[in-house]
Parts: structure tokens; C-alpha cells; sequence
RNA sequence: UGGGGUGUAGCCAAGCGGUAAGGCACGGGACUUUGACUCCCGCAUUCGUAGGUUCAAAUCCUGCCACCCCAG
């Protein structure tokens, strides 16, 4: 079977190609350029990760081709994120890139290049029946990959492979070195898809310019400024620039709400209620194998990447969902998403959309 | 202008004759395909300033400077 693979640069998807070609398939590498940018020296960012392509794909002997939907991420991705941030929520860039991107745009190209499957080299596994394709967890409980996945439907996830969802990521590296692979001791990538790590306010400076405005205490008073609400994220510690205080407990400030009518953003030293909350609700959940049974159920739930699994009682509401959680849950985020899991099966899941705080800020009612 | 008080890192703050705690902030790193959180490391050869006493001074004494409070 043909099998197309998008390919990064990284072990991952280096190793995922691998195992592929091991198989017995016809395998075609394609790197995703969907970031148009370069460095002081005018050397686009993304050469070196396609230069690590081209070397892995000669040693596995595949073909190899680069893409780019640089136009289709802005439109489709950067758009959203941007716009999100304008509303003072946190959007999750990379659930969207994979929906609108990794599984859509490059999904149609498989299909057009007569590919049976799309091949990632994301950890997640598929497990597929009469009654459809079930997302589970990868092996690597440490680097599950499902989280960002969550947003996939079903028609997505039919024609997607996952060959390193089985394995560890101690076992791929150990592969990558056994054949040789030029990557296999490369560090593993983060920051946003495609765009990469970056000081992420002044990132976001260059696309949103700053509205600064006072930072106040859960009562309103003063403390101190702030740049633009959009800069800062709920829970947030590291650069608020809150020194000792006279009056003050000695603990960090953390950022608790935010005040967009009056652009103030609301703070708080040390971690008290107003930094938890009781439940959420979601106004459009996708569930991957369609919506459960009954009314309401209980599972478990992550609020953010590479967080423990939460136990909640979820109350289905039309396309969303109100979550109840059984321990209050620190910095709940609008835009980030909600996943929900039974077990080994990722069910699905949607952006957030608001919150219920455990101690309500009096100056946001 | 009298009287009192205080000056220690960007901020808060210990120390009260024996060779500068701690916290916050900040910087770096780890972790991490979002944003965060978290963790680790770093961060005053010097205590407003100029002299003096002492083997030894941020600590005691004196002058000066700055700020605060009370009088007026």
C-alpha cells in the first residue's frame, strides 16, 4: 500500500517512515513547510529540519517532497490563534493545525497522490472495527500525543497510521541509532507547530501591539501595569515583575482574571480559590466515536497537555458539554482544550469555553 | 526650623562587634509538539556617604547627605 508520511525532521516521524518501509509499503516522505520565515541571515528556518528529512529518507530509500501550506496555516491556524488571544482567551494553535492541516490539506494530498494511508509520527494509536476507529493512548504513557489529536473525526482517523504509537520513545531512539539515522540524537521539538519555541510575548507583540493597562488585586487595587491582556494566560507566574511588597506575603503573584471591559488584568499573590474552578462548559465538543451514552457519565479529563487525568462528571448539552469536576482544577483556561478519556480511549473533546470559579473575582461579576 | 525615625541587591527583608539569611522579581537551564504551571542553578567582596574606635565594623562613635513622621 501506498503510504504517505509527513515527515519533520525528528526521530519520530524519521522512525515512524522506517518501520513503514520495513513493512513492505510504498512510502513517500513529505515535509510540511507551513511557517514562512527566516533568520538574521536570511536562511529559512526550516532548512536545516528538511535537510534532516532528505538525509533519513535517503538512508530508509524513499522518496521525498516538500510542501507548503504556509497560506492555508495563516488562513486556517494563525488567524484563529490570533483572534483568540484579541478576546483574552488562550487558544490551543496546534488541536487546530492538526484538524485544519496534518489531517485535512495534507490528508486531501495523500488522497491525490493515491496514498491508502496518512502516516504521522505522533504517538496515539488507532484501533479500528465494524463500528469505526477508537483513538487510544500511545504506549508511552510519558509522551502520549492523543491530547492534540482529540479534534479528529472519524473520517480523519480512518485513513491515519500512527506506526510509533506502540512504542517507546526510549525504543524509537534505539531504532533511529541501529540504522543509522542522522537525527536519532535530536532534541525533541516544542513550541507552537511549525512556528517553534519562542519568547512568546514578544512573538506575539509583533502580530498584537501592546494596549497596556493596570494590574489589580482581586479587590482592585493597584499593583502594578501590565502590557496587553492578551500577553498573559490564566495561572500565570513568570513575568509579571511583582517585587517584594511592604504589605505583601513574601509568596509569587499569579495572574487570576482578566478585566477586558476595563483592560485590567487581575492578579493575586500566592495560589488561593480564585485560581480554581468547579466545572467548565464547552460549547462544541467533537467526539471521536460519537457522543456517549446517556444523559450523563463519568470519565476523566485533561485541561492542558501532560496533565494527570482528572476525574469528572460530564452533562452533555446540545453540540457541548458541562464538566463537573470532583477536585477543583487550578487555571482552567478558556481556549485551551478539554479531552476526555475512559480508560485507554481519547472520546474526544472542544475548546473551553468558560468556567466556574471556585471563589468568584467580585470584580468580574 | 526644632524633636524623633529610617537608610542592606530591582523590590521586601534578616542581621545589632567576628567576616552579608530568606523571599519576591529577574536571568539561565530542565521538563514540554499550545499557552502556562513545576523543578534546578545563578543573582551584594559589600551594607547612604566621609572619617574614627577596634585584632576585627552593616553592626560602636562623629560629620555630611537623603527620605519619612511629629511639632510648628
Amino acid at each position: 500500500m501506498r503510504i504517505v508520511i509527513g515527515m519533520s525532521g525528528g526521530v519520530d516521524s524519521a522512525v515512524a517512515a522506517l518501520l513503514l518501509k520495513q513493512q513492505g509499503h510504498d512510502v513517500v516522505g513529505v515535509f510540511m513547510k507551513n511557517w514562512e520565515e527566516k533568520d538574521e541571515e536570511g536562511v529559512c528556518l526550516a532548512a536545516e529540519d528538511y535537510a534532516d528529512v532528505r538525509r533519513v529518507a535517503d538512508k530508509i530509500g524513499i522518496p521525498y517532497y516538500s510542501v507548503n501550506f504556509s497560506k492555508l496555516y495563516k488562513e486556517k491556524v494563525f488567524s484563529y490563534f490570533l483572534e483568540e488571544y484579541k478576546c483574552g482567551r488562550t487558544p490551543n494553535p496546534d488541536v487546530l493545525c492538526n484538524n485544519e492541516i496534518k489531517f485535512k490539506a495534507f490528508l486531501e494530498l495523500a488522497h491525490t497522490a493515491e496514498a491508502g494511508a496518512l502516516a504521522t509520527g505522533h504517538y496515539a494509536r488507532s484501533e479500528k472495527s465494524a463500528d469505526g476507529v477508537r483513538l487510544l493512548r500511545a504506549a508511552d504513557k510519558g509522551k502520549d500525543q492523543t491530547y492534540f489529536l482529540a479534534g479528529l473525526t472519524q473520517a480523519q482517523l480512518r485513513d491515519a497510521v500512527f506506526p510509533v504509537g506502540g512504542l517507546l520513545k526510549h525504543d524509537v531512539r534505539n531504532i533511529a541509532r541501529e540504522h543509522g539515522l542522522a537525527n536519532a540524537e535530536k532534541k525533541d521539538s516544542t513550541g507552537i507547530c511549525f512556528i517553534g519555541e519562542r519568547q512568546f510575548k514578544s512573538f506575539l507583540m509583533q502580530f498584537l501591539p501592546a494596549q497596556p493597562g493596570d494590574m489589580v488585586t482581586v479587590d482592585g487595587r493597584f499593583v502594578s501595569r501590565h502590557e496587553g491582556l492578551m500577553y498573559y494566560t490564566l495561572g500565570q507566574r513568570k513575568g509579571l515583575g511583582i517585587g517584594g511588597r511592604n504589605d505583601g506575603t513574601g509568596e509569587s503573584w499569579f495572574v487570576v482574571g482578566k478585566d477586558l471591559a476595563a483592560n485590567r488584568l487581575i492578579v493575586q499573590q500566592g495560589e488561593h480559590d480564585e485560581l480554581f474552578s468547579l466545572s467548565l462548559d464547552a460549547k462544541k465538543i467533537n467526539w471521536i466515536a460519537g457522543a456517549p451514552a446517556g444523559e450523563t457519565f463519568v470519565c476523566t479529563a485533561k485541561f492542558r497537555y501532560r496533565q494527570p487525568d482528572q476525574r469528572v462528571e460530564v452533562r452533555i448539552e446540545g453540540d457541548g458539554a458541562h464538566v463537573r469536576f470532583f477536585e477543583p482544577q487550578r487555571a482552567v483556561t478558556p481556549g485551551q482544550w478539554v479531552v476526555f478519556y475512559q480508560d485507554e480511549v481519547c472520546l474526544g473533546g472542544g475548546p473551553i469555553d468558560s468556567v466556574e470559579p471556585k471563589k468568584p473575582i467580585a470584580l468580574l461579576v
